[in-house]
DNA sequence: TTATGAAGTCAAGTATACTTGACTAAATAT
DNA sequence: ATATTTAGTCAAGTATACTTGACTTCATAA
């Protein structure tokens, strides 16, 4: 799964503590979404879409569907 | 986190073991999603949307955003 | 009536998402 | 030169997604 986090997080001139608090997860969350570490759970998949005014589909792309 | 898989499901004629199938996950994960046990991860979201050929927002919807 | 199929559920286990706390390294500010 | 901010990472713990295997109940078929 690929994201454009990272871009969006600095389009906005956020820190990923910033974004973190505004997601409600922990700043170590946001930084493993960004590294590829692990994916979101939809629920927090949709949070983020939302806050960039997204869809799901325009900030995260299925690698191997 | 809501969803229309039952409906989805039932429109094309399909048992809970053969949508399971179709997204390689058990059938008890199938019956799960539908009586809202618990919500897919996103990898799993995508799979759905997929093969109903809708957007996640189409099958999800966020309770209390 | 008996058998089979479908849905629902439970327990116990594994995998992954997410947390807190701590530490490093690099960039920037004082 | 020193202090602070930011990003990245690790370990250990909790929460949730998902698995397998088993069992019950209801509906429909033989």
């Amino acid at each position: 799964m690929k994201n454009h986090l990272k871009v969006l997080r600095a389009e906005n001139n956020w820190t990923q503590a910033e974004l973190a608090n505004q997601l409600r997860v922990s700043r170590q969350t946001v930084n493993a979404l960004e590294t590829g570490k692990f994916d979101p759970s939809l629920k927090l998949a949709f949070q983020i879409a939302r806050l960039f005014r997204l869809g799901i589909e325009e900030v995260f792309q299925d690698e191997k569907p």
